[in-house]
RNA sequence: GGGCCAUUAGCUCAGUGGUAGAGCAGGUGACUUUUAAUCACUUGGUCGGGGGUUCGAAUCCCUCAUGGCUCACCA
């Protein structure tokens, strides 16, 4: 059983659809027709205009367009409306003389906006100038029982502008159908968002890359530290956890003999929600054999300025008030440079978490007592640094307590080979020369351990398997993490991640 | 999880202790080239839920829910 329960509104579109059917009109056909998009008749016109010699009069165009009905002026004995497919808008010219009495009387009183129609006639431009199929005969396609909040719109100078538009964010991600069917550049920020996916498979597939898909329900989670979503197999009575990354899975495949293999596809991470983390995302990973970090920097830069110009015709992007420029080459500067130069703080002369974490406090920052070095190094990133990267930057050489994966400076057993790119003030990806070397990874699994003996979901077990494959002997490679989602964030000027979700998680409302 | 703010008609919003409002949408009527069409009349509300203070609460207090911003957390 339903909740539904009709309001005024509805109760007057149900009387509505009945009448329709008393008039021998289904209001759910089975069938529809179209011969032209809106697009393609308004340029059928546009182009038989264009043709013309002086003098001729325009040939008989006739066409059948479907759409939802958008707008709705009735003018007595013609009814303007416009009806909207995904191509766009045309306007429908309804004359009670060219349809006769019981047809237009059924157009004008018993459609309402929202309805699908399909309305055939010639195409023509009404006295103001609008490009109009001039309707013989119609049929509704789908009446729209419920009101949409429809709002009033206005061409400006080419600038569509909304009046009333239905704009509450809560219930906009409630009822994303509504939010799409109403809010026209809704629907352009996930057509970007389309494009930026191909345009990146197309970047991967062109460099040789083997797109692959590796298992969601994972028995040990890894390759990264966050909380897991844990579920379960019934008839194999087995824990399972959603994965949180793909990295210990892709990296097997490196040892099977591909050499590039890249995976897109959704993480799940059991933490917070902000403007910039949603519980499940699109992760783009890939791992190339025989790269180091500075091969991943070289790619990383032509990707993303690949993709950028792809969607958005240029390697320059307008985020918030920034003007950012994604063309290579991007500002390359090691975390301890980069902290020195806007925390003012220069770390490798705390060698011991106390002496850091009072050295951060002595500049007013914020140090948690049971923080680790690297973690305290982490946190002067987070809180001093990362707000200011708004052009493209790759902070390089990170504290090797937090980055188990990546392989050690010669000669630095603080520091590892890894990187992370931030572009607008947020964190883009991660990335690594990858450790190889099967005893090392070992070793770090157990340092682990030691640092997250705390905390359990981060304590996630050893990966006994991953580490036999490593001992198979795992070529040297170069390996990429970056949340997509944050990339059309940059790409479609978007401030939150909700509003590059189709459905963004949202607590349970009871109704 | 903490702090601040918000929640009023289908939609967008006014209303800060004294009879719940506007625009749009809806309804009725007028108008045969309109376009935020226009004009006249008009329907519509458990003011997010619950509790309290008060002669009287949309308004003040408490609480719960949801959302937003923010802080914390998220190698």
């Amino acid at each position: 059983m339903s909740n539904w329960q009709p309001n005024a509104l509805e109760s007057r579109r149900i009387e509505k659809m009945e009448a329709l059917r008393a008039a021998g009109m289904d209001p759910f056909p089975l069938r529809a027709e179209r011969t032209h998009t809106a697009q393609q008749a308004i340029h059928l016109l546009e182009k038989s205009e264009a043709d013309l010699n002086d003098g001729d009069t325009l040939p008989d165009m006739k066409v059948t367009v479907t759409g939802r009905i958008v707008s709705f002026r009735d003018k007595g004995k013609i009814v303007f409306a416009h009806i909207e497919d995904e191509s766009g808008r045309i306007q429908l010219f309804v004359r009670l003389n060219n349809l006769g009495q019981e047809s237009y009387e059924l157009f004008k009183k018993q459609l309402d906006l929202g309805d699908f129609v399909q309305a055939t006639g010639l195409i023509f431009r009404t006295r103001m100038g609008e490009p109009s199929v001039n309707v013989t005969t119609w049929k509704i396609l789908s009446k729209a029982l419920s009101p949409l909040p429809v709002a009033k719109e206005q061409e400006v100078d080419g600038e569509v502008v909304r009046y009333s538009a239905f704009s509450d964010v809560e219930e906009r991600y409630r009822q994303r159908y509504a939010d799409l069917a109403v809010n026209r550049e809704v629907r352009d920020v996930f057509r970007a968002r389309a494009k930026m996916m191909t345009a990146i498979r197309q970047f991967f597939d062109s460099n040789d890359f083997l797109e692959v898909e590796t298992p969601v329900l994972q028995p040990i989670y890894g390759g990264a530290a966050a909380r897991p979503f844990s579920t379960h197999h019934n008839q194999l009575k087995q824990e399972l956890f959603l994965r949180i990354s793909f990295e210990l899975y892709l990296k097997r495949l490196l040892v099977g003999g591909y050499e590039r293999v890249y995976e897109i596809g959704r993480d799940f991470r059991n933490e917070g929600v902000s403007f910039k983390h949603n519980p499940e995302f699109t992760q783009l990973e890939f791992y190339a054999a025989y790269w180091d970090y500075y091969d991943v920097m070289d790619f990383t830069e032509r990707m993303i300025a690949h993709t950028a110009e792809t969607v958005t015709g240029s390697s320059t992007i307008v985020f918030g008030d920034h003007t950012i420029n994604l063309a290579p080459p991007w500002t390359r500067m090691t975390l301890r440079e980069a902290i020195k130069k806007y925390a003012e703080i220069d770390y490798v002369e705390y060698p011991d978490a106390a002496e850091l974490a009072t050295a951060i406090k002595k500049i007013g920052g914020q140090a948690s007592p049971s923080a680790s070095w690297g973690k305290l190094v982490d946190g002067l990133l987070g809180d001093y640094v990362e707000p200011n990267l708004i052009q493209p930057a790759f902070i390089t050489e990170y504290p090797r307590d937090i980055s188990p994966f990546a392989k050690k400076i010669p000669n630095d057993p603080a520091h590892v080979e890894r990187f992370e790119f931030f572009i607008g003030g947020m964190e883009m990806g991660n990335a690594f020369t990858e450790l190889n070397d099967p005893l090392d990874q070992e070793q770090r699994f157990l340092d682990l351990q030691t640092l997250y003996k705390a905390d359990e979901d981060l304590n996630n077990p050893i990966d006994d398997d991953y580490l036999r494959a490593m001992r198979y002997g795992m070529p040297p490679n170069g390996g990429f993490g970056m949340g997509i989602d944050r990339l059309i964030m940059l790409l479609a000027d978007k401030s939150t991640i909700r509003e590059v979700l189709l459905y963004p998680h949202l607590r349970e409302k009871i109704e």
